[in-house]
DNA sequence: CTGTTAGCGCGTTCAA
DNA sequence: TTGAACGCGCTAACAG
């Protein structure tokens, strides 16, 4: 077990005081150093392998050069979002925490401020909604001023800023991608839970494909269904549903799921996906359209950017190059992933 | 914007010095504290939402209550051990810093190392062994003290301690519940990759494998299989063996890819699985079993369990409850997973 | 222009 | 129960 290696004994190596070794690391404008005493510094610096210490330098700077990652540690999509975060911290030299979201009372959002307060962090992501708390939570956030950028979280909100995925843009380059490739007016099939209410994204989703299809002079066709139905039931009802659009047919679900019910009805029926019937998934939550046969072609939420974008603008709020009045939205596309349920054409 | 409120405000506002307030706080033996100044002490804290600078703390007691999670961040699983660990070091009042495998010059594994000497983190559990480095970065670990604990890393070694799958006892409890439920001989399906090398793991699988059927009197049937077989040529392959085995049959396979191709060929066939065949995984890596129709019994990898295994060690090294030279290896059994591709007796 | 000294930040801990 | 020192790095003020 080697002793901490301290700024004090690399003064003492290279000859010089203990605040000349601070200034060659960080540069520190008033305090000129000559070439031959920043390369003994440096050099003293390799030879002990000094490392500063982390809570030292926090302590004097307020930064912590930590943000928490706050979200939902068993939804998967949240480990695209962190690999997008680290990549960004790591650009800047920041490090990621983590902080579920959860019912545990040792988790709670206010859990979440007291980092803040106790200068373990810098400033949070979001990945999910702070549940109750909303409003309140909220007025916590500006009371602390405390940086944080949310994702996925609150579209057009006056308070949090946001980095979306642009639903309607997906859905229009996912238009784009079947009607040049297969060039067959697609049906519009739209999954929903229980009661028939669509989530915001889902409106935007319906809008852009009731524009689309009216800008190219189609007859916009949408088949609504539940996502609640048995798998029985569900089978009978897509066969039926296939049957009525007749072949070949170009589809385009909502949701991943709704890619896949229709893409088994078809192979139950012996329609031959990707020749017959082209279907295509306007995301692709569960993630395991490309392990399914045939591999399910999708828009996919662009989860890791999100992360990146969300954690880069984080950093300016920390560093002061962006002011904290700013809270204005970010979309960000979501990206086309061809696999096999589509034909494409060859170039 | 409040300002931040230190120990020195608790302590006026309490009317005692700063060292009750920290005695209160941390139940500092040898400071003994009257029951009205604690409660005044309490309700200072309280009244002005006083948090402890987490910085200033780590600075002197040397200890960031961090640990890192060195793993893939591009690797599904990982999220699970995250929970995992998680959960345990909240219970110690410990956070989880991320820090991903990577090849990119930002994150090396010395830069893990630095991360302790800059005391940034207590130790690491590891989620990935750190590739090249090895023998070398082993040595390092040792030479600093670091805490350090590694998920499926390595079995048996003799400097690193390890949590582990029992590989062994979960094809065990496989091949268990096969025989209760279907009473049918199990067929044991291979998959291996290109030069037919088995990994540790599959190694014990097999072992374990032949030595219960012996053990029931019964005739070992191995199907090996290359996984780096086109859709064609393995739809042909599993289509043929089916034939061979004869129906009905009952299906152990090593991966799980094996259980969705087996399964696909035989719908293919028209044989009904989950009745005639029936199909069971010892893992599940792609986390898609449920998801498939019919959803496929497996073993599960206990990743979540293994992570807070492996934390809850980690705290026991770093706060001295564990010697350091403790360097055993830990088992824990694979979780089943009951689903469709396995008919079942009912009580 | 180069470099030093002294004091600070905040909580912990030991001697009194 | 408390005052004072300490841990380690940063930086304003100051001196060569």
């Amino acid at each position: 077990m080697t002793k901490r290696v301290t700024s004090f004994d690399v003064a003492k190596l290279a000859g010089v005081s203990r605040s000349v070794v601070s200034a060659v690391l960080n540069g520190t404008p008033g305090i000129g150093v000559s070439e031959e005493k920043r390369e003994a510094v440096l050099k003293a610096i390799q030879e002990l392998n000094y490392q500063v210490d982390a809570q030292a330098r926090g302590m004097k700077t307020g930064r912590s050069h930590c943000i928490a990652a706050y979200g939902n540690v068993s939804n998967p999509m949240f480990l695209q979002v962190l690999e997008g975060m680290q990549g960004a911290c790591a650009a800047h030299g920041y490090h990621v925490l983590l902080y579920p979201s959860s019912k545990e009372p040792q988790h709670t959002i206010d859990g979440l401020l007291d980092l803040y307060l106790q200068r373990r962090i810098d400033g949070i992501v979001a990945l999910d909604r702070p549940h109750q708390a909303n409003e309140a939570w909220i007025r916590q956030l500006v009371k602390h001023r405390l940086p944080y950028v949310s994702v996925e979280g609150y579209p057009h909100h006056e308070e949090v800023p946001s980095v979306l995925m642009d639903y309607q843009e997906s859905i229009r380059r996912a238009l784009d991608f079947l009607w040049g490739n297969v060039g067959l007016p697609p049906v519009y099939v739209e999954m929903h839970h229980g009661a028939h209410t669509l989530g915001w994204g889902d409106q935007q989703r319906r809008e852009a494909y009731e524009l689309w299809m009216k800008e190219h002079g189609l007859q916009p066709r949408i088949a609504a269904a539940s996502a609640d139905l048995s798998w029985e039931e569900g089978a009978e009802h897509w066969k039926r549903c296939i049957q009525e659009w007749g072949l070949p047919t170009a589809v385009l679900t909502n949701w991943s799921r709704g890619a896949v019910y229709v893409s088994r009805a078809a192979q139950m029926m012996g329609v031959p996906v990707g020749e017959q019937l082209h279907v295509m998934a306007a995301d692709n939550t569960k993630r395991i359209h490309e392990y399914l046969y045939p591999s399910i072609t999708s828009m996919e939420v662009p989860y890791r950017e999100m992360g990146s974008a969300a954690a880069e603008r984080l950093v300016e709020y920390i560093e002061g190059r962006r002011p904290y009045e700013d809270k204005s939205t970010q979309w960000l596309p979501a990206i086309l992933a061809v696999r096999q349920s589509v034909a494409t054409v060859s170039s």
